[in-house]
DNA sequence: CTGTCAACTGGCAACGTTCCCGATAACGAT
DNA sequence: ATCGTTATCGGGAACGTTGCCAGTTGACAG
């Protein structure tokens, strides 16, 4: 654990550490012979500079931190994938936090990250946050944020998004292609920006084809799908309905998931008595029974464009702001559980 | 950014940085009302100690570093969710990094974790790496380092790993009990523990049944799974057989889904024509077509008691060399893919 | 009235690095 | 010979914190 310090280098060579440090870091003012000496030596014993004497000295790591409401999701490991390929090259390290939904830990999770003096932070919302103090805070503090997937509207800064609205749009629109008349829509909680785009297509869709809206057809799930027993309860009450659905568009993995093992277990045919549309990314939907059709989300183009807007705030602070938000092309895939025909 | 330090503490109450540390640490030989005064003031100016001044100082961060192979996997996820838990109630931070399966950035990672001062490593072995040096050279030096799942047999440390054999000879059992007599193993490069284990548990099973071990009938894929042609020709030489198999046990999650993939693409009926057991912890085993019949490790276990090991090793550290080695049961869900009848 | 001992508190170094400011020498120019 | 310039290097402070060593009181015993 003893490792070689530039002083170390310094006290070998009877140089000073200043004279060490320029060297190597190829000074025009140090001596070519000289800095050649140290550099050799510096190979030689293997010197790293200590980053975290440096972050102390520059209130920078080189480093980057993500909140995420979870890893165990396709979506999101599919981000961290996107985020770390870019940032990696471009030199950043990055820091991997899991809200796991919750306020709190978000809020525990940001100040430890902003305590470690990430140069920057990547976010996609808990599902349960709704004060978004702890972010403002910093941001006005000068800290650069982007947001990714789940974003906050109060909030001015770059964003990262799939276009929800037209991906939920062409899934509803697909299902009513395919002769549904009835579509019902199992979401997340409605103060997620994602809830509202995806129900907003939803409700387009079903205008556009002269179909009525029926809130009673819309359930929300605070847990997004994690709970079972809230999932269940959700899809219980559309069945009891006078007239059930004969189609379901869910808004997330989990919900997807957590749908089809609900109806599965209750023994409903899919698709013959129930179509399923998610909004999923998962790797497996080719081998699920039935196929999933699915509206998938470019997961790691979206982290890499946010990486790349982020460090961009990094490197090159924003004198008078001009904010983008980046929505990008969702693809509908279609397989069988939609029951096309 | 300009968070509040001691010093400004210290200035504002006019005392010295000194007493305003002992302060707030509660120092026994400080007057309990500068005391007061103290935490008081710091309270109000919401004043956190900086990390990194105090990992320069003592060479300590509270962080304990994990290399895996991949995020966007199941078990592995399931692994982080168990390993966070804990160290999050015992006070370290967990930070993530992923090897990718790949020897130079396992290397790299290391180093960095090393050079950020983590206090102590947890480590599951990326499938190309067979130099060990980075690690025992970290261990000589007084790193504290556990590792989990893919282990190597050279380095002397705590070690936790699930039941590899046992898991394979029920899940070998199980096929032949369900009337399998060419029974196949789609498996991982034969230089990671859990490979040699699981053939070992493999192989038992056929003998002790009286069944002829075929070496034909074991493919390692270099990628484990995650190239897709390599699956592909690995599954097709299988089938090329004279006698091609009538099962398929299947050594992880990539190579399991691979596997289904590649079969129901060539429309090979599961489990009427192969059956498949697969060693996964797949969540969605379940809605798969057919469901799959699994060997699941207790992920979140294994991740726990590995930070708990880890812990432990990095508070008290060890002086005469006693290291633990546990092994975790796996348990085989039986569903429809192994056609048992 | 002096010495001793608590009870507090301050000063300073150290962790590893960079950067500002000087210092020194050589050397040509005046 | 004096001066300015250039090339090369060292000293010290600073980032935030802790811990060692002193120092300053005041009280109290002798």
């Amino acid at each position: 654990m003893e490792a070689i310090t530039i002083k170390d280098i310094a006290k070998a060579l009877n140089l000073s550490t200043s004279t060490v440090s320029r060297a190597l870091r190829n000074s025009y003012e140090i001596n070519p012979e000289t800095k050649k000496l140290v550099m050799e030596y510096a190979e030689r014993m293997n010197y790293r500079p200590n980053p975290i004497a440096l972050s102390l000295k520059d209130s920078k790591s080189k480093s980057i931190g993500v909140i995420i409401p979870e890893i165990a999701n396709h979506f999101f490991s599919q981000l961290i994938n996107g985020i770390e390929s870019i940032a990696y090259n471009l030199g950043y390290h990055v820091v991997i936090f899991q809200s796991h939904d919750s306020y709190e830990r978000e809020v525990a999770n940001t100040n430890y990250l902003v305590s470690r003096k990430v140069d920057g932070l990547l976010v996609s919302l808990a599902s349960l946050t709704t004060d978004l103090f702890h972010f403002q805070d910093l941001m006005e503090r000068g800290l650069p944020i982007v947001f990714l997937d789940r974003v906050p509207k109060e909030i001015e800064t770059h964003k990262v998004v799939a276009d929800n609205f037209a991906g939920a749009y062409e899934a509803t629109k697909h299902l009513i292609h395919s002769g549904r008349k009835r579509i019902a829509h199992l979401t997340s909680p409605i103060y997620l920006s994602n809830t509202t785009e995806r129900l907003a297509g939803y409700k387009q869709a079903l205008e556009d084809h002269q179909l009525p809206f029926d809130e009673s057809y819309v359930k929300y799930c605070h847990y997004g799908g994690k709970i079972v027993s809230e999932n269940e309860a959700a899809i219980q009450e559309m069945l009891s309905l006078p007239e059930p659905p004969d189609a379901i568009f869910t808004a997330s993995d989990k919900l997807t998931t957590g749908c089809m093992a609900v109806l599965q277990q209750k023994k409903i045919r899919i698709p013959d008595e129930i179509a399923i549309v998610g909004f999923t990314n998962i790797g497996v939907a080719d081998l699920l029974n039935p196929p999933l059709t699915a509206v998938v989300q470019p997961a790691m183009d979206m982290g890499q464009q946010a990486v790349e807007l982020l460090i961009r705030l990094i490197e090159h602070p924003q004198k008078n702001a001009e904010f983008e938000i980046r929505s990008l092309k969702t693809s509908l895939i279609i397989r069988q559980s939609s029951g096309h025909s």
